[in-house]
Parts: C-alpha cells; sequence; structure tokens
DNA sequence: CTGAAAGCGCTTACAG
DNA sequence: CTGAAAGCGCTTACAG
C-alpha cells in the first residue's frame, strides 16, 4: 500500500498552494475562482485524495469520532439504540466507535481512556458502572451522556432515558386491575438505577397488600433461564412474572416452553423494552415498549447542539407505553 | 470542557523533554532513569494525561482504527461477527468503527470515503457490493478483506468465509436422503456471491430428478415473511423450505406460524448461519452452523500479521456443519 | 540516559 | 482570490 496523497500532493499537480486545495475541501470553495478550482479537483480526482481526518482533527483540536459504550453487546435494545444513535450522529458528519464494557468496571474504565485517547468528541454510556475513573472524568469532561442508568450520585451529566419508576408503576397497576396472582418480579441488578426504579414502581403499583416474591439477576437470556428454572420446578403455581427486561423474559420463556407450559395459561409473563426482536420471535411477549429509535436523534441533539452549560445537565426523558400481547 | 493536557504540560510539570515524556508513553520506559520515570508518572497522574491518539496516528502515519461496514445492520450472525472482530482486534490495540451500509451502493461508497479520510488501518467488508469506487480502492489500497461475499471477479483482496456450495450441498444432500417433498428454495439475491453459491450447492445436492420452486428475497425477516406469506396461501402442501439464512427462516416461521402451521409435520424449514439467538427464541430451527466466533481471530489475523503480498490474497475458509433441530 | 529539532497532514489568520 | 507560515500533539533519529 503506497502511502496515500496529500494536500501537498494536489496542490503541486494543480499547481496552487496548500491553502487553496485545503479550502477546496472545507467548505470554502465558493471563495475560489473558477478556473482554479477546476484543476484543483481534477488534480484531486487524478490523485484519489481524500483528506485526512487525522490531519484535520488535530490541527481543528477536534474530532469526529464519538464512541458509545454499551454493557453487554448480546442486548437487543442496547443494540437498537446504538443503531439509532450511529444513523443520526452520521447525519452531523460523525463516526460512531462502538465498544463493549460486558458489564466489567475494569473493562469500562479501559474503554474510557481509550476514548480518551481517541479524544472522542462525546462519550456515550449506556448502563454505565460508577467506577472513580469514572467520576474523574465526568469532573475534567464535560463530553459524558447517560444512557438508560442515570449517573451516579453528585455526577453531573446529561441522562436520555424513561422514566423507569412510572414504567414499573403501570405495570404494577395492570398486575393489579387483572388480580394476577403469585406475583414475582425479576429485576436485574439493584446496583442500576434502572433496575431499582422499575422494581420500586412495580411494587408500589402492585399496593401494598400484594407479596411478591423477587430475584435478582443479570438482564441476560441466561439469567433469566436461571431464575425460571428455579422458579418453575418448584410448584405447579401460575406465577405472575415482571421481568427487568425482555432478555430476561426471553429467558423465562425458554424455561417455561421445556416445562411443556404455555401462556398465559399457565404463567403469566411481562418483558421491559420491547426490542425490535419481538415483533418477530416474541410476538407474544407482553412487554414496555420503550422507543429505542428516539434515542438517536435526542442523544445526536445532545452532542451537536449543547446548551449552555450554566443551565445544568439537560435531561431527555422519552415516552413508553404498555405493549399488552398474549403473554399478559 | 477545558483542553486536555499534552506531553508538553507532561513535560514541565516534571521538569523533562516531551522526548523523554513520549518515551514513557510508548513503551520505552526501559530505557528512563528510575527517578525520572516516578517523576513523568506523578506528573501525568496529576495532570490526568492521556497521549492523543490523534498526534500519534499522525506522527506515525499509521491509525489504530479499522472499520467494519455491515450490508444489513438488523443482521444478528452479522452482528456476531461484528462482535467477534471486535473483540480480536481490541487484543492488537486496536478500534473498530462500525459502519452500516444498508445494502446501499452509495451508502457503501460514502462509507468507504470516510473509511479512507479516517486512513484506516483496514477496511472490512460484511457482504460488499461490487462497485467501481470499491474496485478502485482494492486497487489502490491492500488493506480491503472480504467476509462472506467473495470480492467481485478481478479483485485482488482476501476473503474470509465457508464454502458456501459445500454447505448448500450438505442441504440438498441431506434433504434427498429425508427424502422431503415439494423442495422450495428462498435465496438471497443473486448478485451475491454467497447466495448463489448456497443455492447451487442445493440444487446439486438434491440431484437433477428434483424439481425445486425458487424464491428470491432479500437477506431479512420481512422478505422471508412476504415469501412465505405468498407460499403458504396457495396450497395445503407440506413444503420443505431451504432458506438462504436464518432471518429469511425467522420470517417464513412467523408466516407459518399465523396460519397455525406446526414444525415439522406442516412445514420443514432450514436456516443458514446459526447465528446465536436461535439458541434461545427459535430451538426448533434446523440450520447450517456458521462459526461466527472464529471469524474475529481470522480476520484480525491478516490484519495484523498480513502475509507476503507476493503470495496472492490469503483467504480464510472456515468451517461449517448442519445443525440438525426440530425444524427439518 | 536525555534533549533539540524535524515533520506527520491539515487549516486559517494575516497579508497582499 | 491566493499564498507563506505557524502550529495542532506526537515520535524518533541523531547527537551528546
Amino acid at each position: 500500500m503506497t502511502k496515500p496523497p496529500t494536500v501537498r500532493d494536489v496542490a503541486r499537480l494543480s499547481g496552487v498552494s496548500t491553502a487553496t486545495v485545503s479550502r477546496y475541501f472545507s467548505g470554502k470553495a465558493g471563495a475560489i475562482a473558477p478556473d482554479t478550482l477546476e484543476s484543483v479537483r481534477n488534480a484531486a480526482e487524478a490523485l484519489g485524495y481524500t483528506p485526512s481526518e487525522i490531519g484535520r482533527s488535530l490541527r481543528l483540536s477536534r474530532s469526529r469520532v464519538v464512541v458509545m459504550l454499551v454493557p453487554d453487546a448480546t442486548n437487543h435494545f442496547t443494540a437498537d439504540v446504538a443503531a439509532s444513535v450511529e444513523k443520526a450522529l452520521k447525519e452531523y458528519g460523525l463516526s460512531m466507535v462502538l465498544a463493549n464494557a460486558a458489564e466489567d468496571p475494569k473493562q469500562q474504565d479501559r474503554l474510557l481512556t481509550d476514548a480518551l485517547g481517541l479524544r472522542a468528541r462525546a462519550i456515550i454510556l449506556q448502563g454505565a458502572i460508577d467506577t472513580p475513573q469514572l467520576r474523574e472524568m465526568a469532573g475534567r469532561q464535560n463530553n459524558l451522556i447517560f444512557v438508560n442508568r442515570r449517573p451516579a450520585e453528585g455526577v453531573l451529566a446529561p441522562y436520555v432515558g424513561i422514566d423507569n419508576y412510572a414504567a414499573g408503576h403501570d405495570v404494577g397497576r395492570y398486575f393489579r386491575d387483572r388480580e394476577y396472582e403469585n406475583c414475582v418480579a425479576i429485576s436485574g441488578p439493584r446496583e442500576f438505577s434502572g433496575s431499582s426504579e422499575r422494581l420500586q414502581g412495580f411494587l408500589d403499583g402492585l399496593g401494598r397488600k400484594t407479596t411478591v416474591r423477587h430475584f435478582e439477576t443479570a438482564f441476560t437470556m441466561e439469567g433469566g433461564y436461571e431464575v425460571g428454572r428455579e422458579l418453575l420446578s418448584q410448584e405447579r403455581t401460575r406465577f405472575s412474572v415482571f421481568c427487568g427486561n425482555d432478555m430476561i423474559a426471553y429467558g423465562v420463556h425458554r424455561a417455561a416452553v421445556e416445562r411443556q407450559m404455555r401462556f398465559p395459561d399457565d404463567l403469566v409473563l411481562f418483558g421491559f423494552d420491547d426490542n425490535r426482536l419481538n415483533e418477530w420471535l416474541a410476538p407474544w411477549l407482553s412487554t414496555v415498549r420503550v422507543p429505542a429509535f428516539d434515542f438517536g436523534p435526542a442523544i445526536a441533539s445532545l452532542v451537536c447542539e449543547p446548551g449552555d452549560p450554566a443551565e445544568g445537565a439537560a435531561n431527555i426523558i422519552l415516552p413508553f407505553e404498555l405493549k399488552l400481547r398474549d403473554s399478559a
């Protein structure tokens, strides 16, 4: 691979200065004489020249890369959000680098350092884990955006997500209205704001009188499967299960299917997120619809049209709705 | 956001030259006196310094970014491969930028230009579309890697994937051995090498005597759903369907479920890829297992340990196997 | 073991 | 409308 041509090569070939070539490629072509412009165009074409983002970024002290950290690469809702963000950023001329923190604080911190090294325009954290390094970065930079999990106490940064408490509350209320019995909550890890808010809302929505069995697990199909197996092996009861997200619900579903159970006669199941897959592979799953594809525009606006920092963090709270299907 | 500290700031604070600071951060710490090293470490720590990848890339004329283009962000097999590649590249200290070409030649060409601008270390194309720009880039650069779809005639670049003809052939043979009747092939677009190889293999494996109805559609659930509806609405026949990938199979499955059909009594269904979701949401689907998670190491080795270019393109052909479950 | 200096590819304020 | 020159943050061959 021979080295790619530079402004200099184009300048030489077209007989102008590098300044003119640069103007041509950075949207200042209007200030160039038509003849000059033509010859620059031809030279660039002949050489196959594309300006180096690296040179440009260095010169402008500003890169066009945005880093997104996801907590779990296998979560489909997370993937939907990432796709939405990538699309929205592209319209502003930005690239997105996706990295998987895998719910591991060490890995997350490593990736944060990488993002810093790339001088990322913004760092978007889906499901951040509270670590000293994250706190320090939030203090030094103001380009962190928290998605789906609120920043830890004392960390000042914008948050984009839904009102998890209210959503959980609506589900609890629905369970109460339908008079579902043997209620079970399988929530995600309690240290994540989304998990505990969903759970608390659910409990409050159900009301005090109802007793609820509570399990806590990872936000994964594996986690839901394990809890499901334990729960369903014990008794032949018709449980009414609220899961912390759809992935957990898929896992419970698998455990139920293995025991030949049918919905909603043998088991009531409620998910959370309504990732795009449901429509195709889990059209039976009642769940809370979170508008994954509205996250992109919301986040991109935060990145590209930052408000007055004096006003403090600009949170964006998106709407949700209950999506009722066969399983509940 | 104040500007991040530079080598210079660290050098000033620790009373050494920028050269020494740079040595500390680029793995040449062994050649630094212990005292000096200590003071550099402290200064960097105090300032929260992380070296700029941009400065480094410019100086070394070599970036650590690899771009991966995917043909369809909603394809789960593609996503599995992307995750595998990202992980493998990370171990070599490289970042991956994921971009969605959405099976659109214009969009692909735009993204190729972006990748060029980033001076990507390598450009990985899952499911490339043959365009003049792609050909020209393949000619100028030697850092293109084709995955799952072979490069077009005359384009010299490495290919990583399975032997699609052989896999299709095995499925055809299996259909013949089981004496499946009313055979149907729903293949992906014919212009993609993978599609036509899978189809041809299938036909050859079935043997001349069998007639096969053939549909061609996009590699998506939507595509499979539409064909499925058309096919299943016509007659009450037990079809034996080989799909070009799992996504198509999911779509056919949905159409069948809507008509209350059951597998394999009412319909025989065979997919292709065995993406990770099958285990959880489609454990009934017989398919061809393609080892998505072996792609990462294979591709990373191509990127980071390039062989002698004189030897020509270094193709890597991965193994596959038939995964037989309930649907066939 | 350490530093001064050059240069990677760009953009832009300044001067003409 | 155009160019010469400075400088963005790094690394390294060279000299000491």
